[in-house]
This record gives structure tokens, sequence and C-alpha cells, in this order.
DNA sequence: TTGACATAGTACCATTTGGTTTCATATATA
DNA sequence: TATATATGAAACCAAATGGTACTATGTCAA
């Protein structure tokens, strides 16, 4: 799989998007973030797995527990995706702009 | 399920993704798009199904054939998802900022 | 060193997903 | 009207997904 591909994968599931705004605030363990949840942490572990195969999250061992926390990097890069259909926006506003005119005359 | 997680469901598949990228070129009926992938139209058909319920694409019955067009108002929610993290972003930029004049000293 | 704690890993299950095939319906057009 | 064209719809299948339960491993602390 592509890292797009795994990226956007890893945001097609409301839990995962969740996930990333709690991180987003502070650093969670595994069983800090499950806390949040009604499902079993191992659940949690997998959507926290396929976030960091999404590049969305890094996973840091500090003895027996992991910090998870939200990576900047890859949510940008998505970001910059959307970034291919800047031109179709420009055009539509264009043609938006046009039809006011018309509209005017 | 909600709009949100339609759409972040729609964009969840490489095919649908490349279906947005052509369609921000020109407007096309499912037989249009369906030449471009080597799957069955039956498959394009329920892509382009899933590309309208997530609000990504708008599509117009023109007699016999089917006008399947990009939706720049779904796409444009999409992205504004991506805004809740910009406060994130601004404060690693901040802790990196602070991080380099640290080594500067 | 023993026990408790935090996570890892595996097996399993139900549902969803992405695809196919086949058949039906609606609309241009000769 | 008959026929070709464009799409709709349903049944079916394999694989991926989101979850559970259970067991194993590594690490801190009394």
């Amino acid at each position: 799989m592509t890292k797009e591909q795994l990226g956007f994968r890893a945001l097609a599931d409301p839990t995962r998007r969740s996930i990333l705004r709690m991180l987003a605030t502070q650093d969670m363990t595994i069983a800090e973030v499950a806390e949040n949840f009604e499902m079993t942490r191992a659940a949690v572990k997998k959507h926290l797995l396929i976030l960091n195969e999404g590049n969305l999250i890094t996973v840091e061992t500090d003895g027996r527990s992991r910090r998870n926390a939200l990576n900047a990097d890859g949510l940008k890069h998505l970001v910059d995706w959307f970034s291919f259909f800047d031109t179709f926006w420009d055009d539509k506003l264009l043609t938006l702009k046009t039809e006011i005119e018309k509209d005017v005359q």
C-alpha cells in the first residue's frame, strides 16, 4: 500500500479520527486512549497501529508503557493531497463570478 | 453514518480518489469513467455511488446517460476537518522555533 | 523474587467492502 | 417499431475490517 493509501485508510474510521483529536491535546498511552472508548484495549491498540502505519502518529516506548503522539507531518501530507483540486476550485469561483456579472448586466 | 464519515469513507479507496482527480478535469458519464479502469462498469458505478453518498460528486441525469461532476463543497468540508489541528501545528512550529533558538545560543 | 502492571500477540467471529455476473429498465435512433 | 445504448439492480464471492477473548512477554516496585 502507498503512504497516501495508508493515510486515508487510517482516517476512514471515526474512532481513529477521534483518537487523533485527543492526541492533539496531549500524548497518551494505549490505556489512557482506551479509557475514552467503550471497547477493549486490544481494539484501541489495533486502531493505534493503523494510525501509526498511516504515519499519523508516532509511538515511543518508555519503560513498560508507550506514548502515542500526533504526527503533524503525516497529517500535512494528507492535507496536501487536496491541493490538487485548488485549480478546480478557482475555476468554479471564476465561473460563479462570471455568472454573477451576467446577472448584474 | 454522519456526513463526515461518508466523506472520509469515500476517500479511503484509491480508485475513488483517482475518479475525483479525473472529474476535476471534466465531467464524465459512468461509461467514460469506467474506460479508465480495468474493472467492470458495475464496480465503477458502485464507487460513484459511494462518492455521491460522500457528497464529493453530483450526479445529473441527461436522457439515457448520467453526468458525474466533482462537488467542490463536499471536498472543502473535508479539508475543513483538518483545520482542527491548526493549533497543534502552530504549537509544534513554536516548539521547533524555541529549539532552534536554544541551538543558536 | 514475586506480583502487579502495561503492552504484545494470536485465534476467532460478524460485518463491510470491492469486485463479479446476470438480468432488467429506460431512452435514442434507424 | 425494432434495436442498440446507457444505466439500474440483485445475487453472490473473497478479502479486509473492527471487534472480542485469551494468553504471553517485559518491566517496575515491594
